[in-house]
DNA sequence: ATTCTTACA
DNA sequence: TGTAAGTA
């Protein structure tokens, strides 16, 4: 398919989509005329990308998560260099930074929420691991 | 009609 | 990010 349809598929702008390319998240072969043309795989691709952007994870990580996730299930024997190692290590401590300052406000919200007169009402939905 | 690149707001 | 221009 062709960038129009990907974008309607995945609601994703071809703008933003010629972008994610840029950043190297994905990477549409090119054909005929010129134009970028995607397979199905891309669709879902497109999805979770749009995921990680939206739980904030910065494209440079992103774009490492996408690439492990290809490899995943092949490459039993998991090889990379000691800097690599250290440079994903300093990612993880970033991202559990950021989970704890989630978590934490989670917290607040949800304990606020429990003492509305609403607590019923609205916490039903949307996680509702108090 | 659609897409492509480049560039400006 | 949207949009305009000039193509293919």
């Amino acid at each position: 398919m062709k960038i129009g349809e990907l974008a309607r598929r995945t609601g994703v702008s071809t703008r933003l989509l010629r972008y994610y390319e840029e950043q190297g998240l994905i990477s549409p072969a090119r054909t005929t005329n010129t134009y970028r043309t995607y397979d199905e795989q891309e669709v879902a691709r497109v999805e979770q990308v749009v995921g990680l952007v939206r739980a904030g994870v910065p494209t440079r990580l992103a774009r490492v998560l996408l690439d492990l996730e290809d490899v995943r299930v092949e490459d039993l024997a998991p090889s990379c260099t000691r800097q690599v190692a250290e440079l994903l290590a300093e990612e993880l401590t970033g991202l559990d930074e950021r989970i704890a300052c989630l978590t934490k406000s989670r917290r607040t919200l949800c304990d606020y929420l429990q003492r509305t007169e609403h607590a019923t009402a609205v916490l039903e939905n949307a996680g509702a691991t108090t």
